[in-house]
DNA sequence: ATAGTATTACTACAATTGTAGAGGAGCGTT
DNA sequence: AACGCTCCTCTACAATTGTAGTAATACTAT
């Protein structure tokens, strides 16, 4: 069930998350408002050009309705952040788990998102 | 001290790895070699290239010693690592550091190292 | 000095990414 | 029916990335 999901470029990452985010099926226009609020406004036609690349990659389906076009994501977003924190633990810091742990304490992590943290993993029986 | 690191391309981040990874000053010969260990030979050219571009992008020195040449790290590895790894989860998960550390449960810990990320969660003191 | 050898610099080129203009097509309004 | 507004498709273009060939340079052994 789990194809592989390749890295997204950034741009395409930013809008796939406000597609993850909004309740399908999700508008352009919809998309775009997302978008502008987190302040990441770009012309239209950037927007539509990152869709349709999205939809060439096989993470959104563009579903027509008359001339307007509704997107759908297909990729499920909790498979991408898993295999993509997987492959981001490996090419940084060679796979090693803990050495990405301290590295995200040196990060600026609060006390409060260390506790945190630890919580979950206490719950975590995997 | 802490400039702002920018991502590197994966091909690039390989070679600073190992240029990391070896005692200082490496020599081309020694990259390579080190290289070909992980299964990632390369053309020669190729490596020279990438190491022109991470000198130009100011993570390495090229010291000139006659005709040959050493290739020191200028970049300190663990500055890169945090800061990938808060620009990642940011990316990735909007910021959020414990849905990021679900997700990599998700991604096949083994109890191991679930075990001694919570280890080292519970030393650090910040 | 000569020729072979090793090493690096220069150039190249296709694929990807970030960004957007130009233009066609549908629809509401007059 | 013609006009304009909206929305989308096509095309474009520079920068970056992955990869490597060719040429220049310098060293080594004869």
């Amino acid at each position: 069930m789990s194809h592989e999901l390749r890295r997204l470029p950034d741009s395409e990452l930013e809008v796939m998350q406000v597609i993850w985010d909004l309740e399908p099926p999700a508008e352009r226009a919809d998309i775009e408002a997302a978008l502008a609020e987190r302040g990441r406004s770009m012309a239209q036609t950037t927007l539509l050009t990152l869709l349709s690349r999205l939809a060439d990659k096989g993470f959104i389906k563009i579903e027509k309705d008359g001339r307007r076009r509704v997107y759908l994501p297909l990729a499920d977003r909790g498979e991408y952040q898993a295999q993509q924190s997987r492959s981001f633990v490996d090419k940084v810091f060679g796979g090693s788990i803990s050495a990405f742990a301290s590295a995200l304490c040196d990060s600026g992590l609060t006390r409060e998102e260390i506790d945190e943290l630890r919580r979950l993993l206490e719950r975590d029986e995997l």
